[in-house]
DNA sequence: GCGTTAAGCGGGGACTGTCTCCGTTTAGTG
DNA sequence: CACTAAACGGAGACAGTCCCCGCTTAACGC
């Protein structure tokens, strides 16, 4: 892609390591884990995670990147495994989950789901909306779901589910009844 | 209450003055503005903020007292003005709108809503959950809503409803859009 | 192997924010 | 007016983010 050169063996070492680290950190503080404390914790200066991650966010989609492509391709493997209305419920599910269950990729979805140009441009966000706006589609000419709802809005909806399961401090049991209220509203009708 | 003594006249002008001025700076810079520059702005020392207030929380929560507390007489406003599904409804729309025109207020309402226990004790969090418990009981024996929703399930799938909003970068539009599929959902069936 | 050089490193430091501590000031009272 | 407890305020400890720039080292041609 925009690989100019190859990376240097010690820069791509560091990296690796920083990512591998910053996914732990994530996972045990939360999205506002330290980034110095990463750096640290990974064996290098701050300068080094600053430069390879100008800012948290591109960090947190880094660390994630493998999740987040595994979720897109969950999506089509549900596809085909399921009636369409199912599928995107299902898929909601899941993505509900991993949202709750690895702490600071709640942050990451958010920011996939917002109406601002910056965001647009995560691979993450891509991802993510590609996979919503396949499931969604299917299920609206299977006539599972109504008609006039946009793909982003299905996503932005369950994460606005996933939030009040997470208020909720419960586990997935909240989540599948609140996600199946909402179906409920999304039926067509 | 807890009144031992009556507030020094000094006292209680900072504290007012506080109050003045953090509505404004939480509105202007959202939940996360500047304490120290609250105290500043209010031309007190940042001692005498934490005196009054001993938390960011502390001090959210004080200055949209008024607020929640004119949300919470609405209700009852609303309970003799419409049938109970609607009035819910209507109440709800009013919390997320407020939540979405007052930067700060979601952070309030979303801790009032956590089922932690330090966060149970909140006036604000009384005062909203009270609410919505008579607004949601009405609507049940209505039955205009489903009966197995506990009335906190509620404001917690509107709060996260809100934050869906709040995402797309929207206005009330949007808002009464996804309040009305939660609703499709929640009637009784 | 060995020298050259640019890519990469890393930690010191500027800056911003939170929150506490304690010496100083002042409102309220007799 | 003097006294005292309440209240003030800002210096400073601490934690986090991020940048800058002199030093180190991997990679490549010889």
């Amino acid at each position: 892609m925009t690989q100019g050169r190859p990376m240097r063996a010690d820069a791509r070492r560091n990296y690796e390591r920083l990512l591998e680290v910053a996914a732990e950190a994530f996972a045990e503080h939360g999205e506002k884990a330290s980034l110095d404390d990463i750096a640290k914790r990974a064996g290098v200066g701050s300068g080094t995670l600053y430069r390879h991650f100008p800012n948290r966010q591109a960090l947190l989609e880094a660390a994630y990147l493998d999740r987040i492509e595994a979720l897109g391709a969950r999506a089509d493997e549900l596809a085909k495994e399921l009636p369409p209305g199912e599928a995107l419920g299902e898929w909601l599910y899941e993505l509900a989950v991993g949202t709750l269950e690895v702490r600071g990729m709640k942050a990451l979805l958010g920011s996939a789901v917002t109406e601002s140009s910056a965001a647009a441009l995560t691979v993450c966000g891509n991802v993510v909306k590609g996979a919503v706006a396949r499931l969604v589609e299917a299920a609206q000419t299977a006539g599972a779901l109504r008609a006039d709802v946009e793909p982003i809005e299905v996503l932005r909806l369950a994460h606005g589910v996933a939030s009040a399961a997470e208020l909720a401090g419960t586990g997935e049991r909240e989540i599948r009844r609140y996600l199946g209220l909402l179906h409920e509203g999304l039926r067509s009708g």
